[in-house]
DNA sequence: AATTCTATCAACCGCCAAGTC
DNA sequence: CGACTTGGCGGTTGATAGAAT
């Protein structure tokens, strides 16, 4: 089930992930986002390889991970897509909110594999690429076209639609979240009533800037004593989750932290909020509470991606801008209470 | 109670495509 | 255009828990 830790040749951790290494690496992405992975265990203190750390993430840390037993309907649907598209499963698992292509996977080939077997001729006489090595597979289904057709229209169409749905590529998807998202939504209650199926779950995880609740009192608990990692902005060590902005609240850099970071580039409440807190001599606090109000809040500390599970109660009851559609929400609207709620 | 077997699933590995230089 | 980097995918491994003997 777990892997003894060891270390590779370059000293790199291998195995299980402690507690300590989740909390370092939860703190680290819900504050700056998985801007870079490669880069990131550097900065957010942790000896892993990049790889590690982007699967750790995805597979086990990130918010709307759903866990336990299937139901019917999952299993049925995973059967069925199983079965006009193979072992495709990161498609699969775009179709079922909560569950990681790696953990669909595994629940086939420990259960539903067996009961196919059981119930009918097996699929793989049924479809030619079953019956060729690996990789001849995959190279010949990354060929091919995408077929969106085998999903739902729906979610085919959001998906087609969406900043960082799974499209070929990722470094610059990396900046996903833009006023350019805005657009997809032409009516954002319809979309935010489609999104909320199935869609958000997975796709909008893979964003990469996503910032830190606004709970303050919550991440305290959560990360204060114990998590130290570098900021990307300023190469310097923190000693708390929230720091860029409450450490740096009384920078002259202020505006310069705004304009550098990833989502602040149109966000006018910004410039104003922080303007004030870096020209007003408020303290920090004050700043901070302004900031909460205008910037930090509705540009991305609401950002419901990120999240971890544990910060959701908390965050239950109140109202943000989306970072991607130009909407008030409650917060994780968008990916988390329709799938879990 | 001790040992062996089996199922589970977190994590690793190698490969590939797209992007960047 | 080629080399390199990065993120993502699917196949596989192996430690562990629980069942069976």
């Amino acid at each position: 089930m777990v892997r003894t830790p060891s270390c590779d040749k370059n000293g790199l951790k291998k195995g299980t992930w402690t507690a300590e290494e989740d909390r370092k690496l939860t703190a680290y992405v819900t504050r700056y986002g998985c801007w870079n992975w490669r880069q990131l265990p550097k900065f957010a203190g942790l000896q892993r390889c990049g790889k590690s750390c982007r699967l750790r993430w995805m597979n086990y840390l990130r918010p709307n991970i759903k866990r336990g037993n299937y139901s019917k309907e999952e299993e049925d649907t995973i059967i069925k897509l199983h079965e006009s598209m193979g072992n495709r499963w990161s498609v699969i698992a775009a179709q079922l909110p909560g569950r990681t292509d790696n953990e669909i996977k595994n629940h086939w080939h420990t259960n539903l594999k067996k009961r196919v077997k059981q119930d009918s001729v097996p699929h793989e006489e049924k479809h030619n690429t079953n019956n060729l090595a690996p990789r001849e597979k995959r190279h010949k289904r990354l060929k091919q076209q995408p077929n969106n057709s085998l999903l739902n229209p729906t979610t085919s169409q959001i998906i087609n639609s969406s900043p960082s749905s799974p499209q070929p590529s990722s470094s610059t998807g990396s900046s996903s979240i833009s006023k350019d998202s805005a657009v997809v939504a032409t009516n954002s209650t319809e979309a935010y009533a489609e999104t909320s199926d199935n869609f958000w779950t997975q796709p909008f995880l893979t964003d990469n800037y996503s910032f830190v609740s606004s709970d303050i009192n919550f991440l305290e608990q959560q990360f204060m004593d114990t998590t130290e990692y570098l900021s990307p902005v300023f190469d310097e060590l923190f000693f708390s989750p929230y720091g860029l902005y409450e450490e740096k609240i009384n920078s002259n850099n202020l505006s310069q932290i705004i304009d550098s970071s990833p989502s602040s580039s149109s966000d006018t409440a910004a410039a104003t909020s922080t303007n004030m807190a870096a020209d007003d001599n408020i303290t920090s606090s004050e700043a901070h509470a302004e900031i909460s109000g205008n910037f930090w809040t509705q540009t991305f500390s609401e950002d419901n991606s990120y999240i971890p599970n544990d910060f959701l109660e908390p965050l239950m009851e109140t109202e943000c801008l989306s970072p991607v559609f130009d909407e008030f929400l409650c917060p994780y609207g968008l990916c988390m209470e329709k799938s879990m709620y």
